[in-house]
DNA sequence: CACCGGGCATGACAAATGTCAGGGCCGGGG
DNA sequence: CCCCGGCCCTGACATTTGTCATGCCCGGTG
């Protein structure tokens, strides 16, 4: 009754003292690591393991991502979230996506090993202070096209840009961006977009 | 024979995995371990360990702050800079730290384990692909007060704003703005500000 | 010394950005 | 059915930002 673990992490240090640490317990088995998304898409369909382990930052598709293509083609594969930085959002987004469970990297592993059974049995775990700054920075308050342009803005590139991309004209551009920034309370649509990405709402 | 190392990473799990990996190690042994930047420095007073391997980023004082009070108190304790992201300007700001190893996270935990070695043994080490970032992204091409400004851009304040934070006139604000993103290669001063971050430039 | 060259600083002008008033479309109540 | 509210979209106008020409001061060079 072992529990065959995929685990995702770009970071080679950490993969490898998790894939270690994980070892020592006589009842999980690490089958598959990885180290981007698309790697870790890849090794999921080659070992169908019963857990994936993923970070939530990777290069290629962050763990969201692979998480809502592997609930498509391996439904059986319980899907855990492992995250430095936690932002409310991407909580949110990866429970739609139907991930398990969701806990940040100041956990144990002694506690990860815990939650790997945990989801592996089927039930779900998100940590509890992560859940709490979700709810209390409730939902998204843009509507899907201002949500659109602010992604477009993100690198700082000029209304015209935007508007071109968005088949929008420019007022139009202008518009979005100035309410999205009213709603979040920021200044200009710079500010607006670094508040947007910190709640995870880009 | 043995190396006494502290430990210091904000994320426990890495922390902890990290402390087991190198405990295999017979000639190394931790002393100690520390989650932020004020405790680091803490535990080295209190411990005084061979070799310190910290963290870049951390709540507190990042790395280099700690590296710096480190090169102080406790000159005969070797510092080992481990990161995530690596910013060429950051590892130029750590060797003027007296730091003697600086390593992406992306390398294994037996080579880290070397690596502790090897400062130890009073050589420097730096990650050959971070040095090259280092050396092709070159010297900062900006004058004392377009980083000062631009530092002060960075949350997308108005320029009004900044102009009273640096008491200069908003005309010469926006020229040094203007200047620095040319120098950047930025379109605007908002790409300009992400820029200078990325190469640890602000 | 006289003459650059570069950093620092400024105001005026042109271009980009933010704000406003308004119109079309659609779904839910009264 | 008709109206209301929310979302989507637009152009015109005011404000902010970026660019330019210009001047001062200082350290190095011929």
């Amino acid at each position: 009754m072992t529990v065959r673990v995929l685990l995702a992490d770009d970071e080679h240090l950490i993969r490898g003292a998790l894939a270690a640490l994980l070892a020592l317990e006589d009842d999980l088995v690490v089958v598959a690591e990885a180290a981007t998304g698309p790697e870790a898409l890849a090794m999921a369909r080659a070992h169908a393991p019963d857990v994936a382990v993923l970070d939530l930052q990777m290069p290629g598709a962050d763990g969201v991502k692979v998480a809502t293509s592997l609930r498509a083609e391996l439904p059986a594969c319980k899907v855990l979230i492992v995250t430095s930085h936690g932002r409310p959002g991407h909580l949110k987004r990866a429970l739609a996506a139907g991930v398990r469970g969701f806990v940040p990297k100041t956990v144990s592993a002694q506690r990860l090993a815990e939650l790997i059974r945990t989801v592996h049995a089927g039930n779900r775990y998100v940590d509890p202070e992560l859940a709490a700054d979700a709810i209390s920075a409730g939902d998204s308050p843009l509507t899907a096209r201002e949500a659109e342009v602010l992604e477009h803005a993100a690198d700082g590139a000029p209304v015209a840009e935007i508007a071109e991309r968005a088949a929008l004209a420019e007022g139009t551009v202008r518009n979005y961006l100035s309410s999205a920034a009213t709603k979040l309370g920021a200044e200009n649509r710079h500010a607006a977009v670094r508040l947007a990405r910190e709640r995870g709402w880009v």
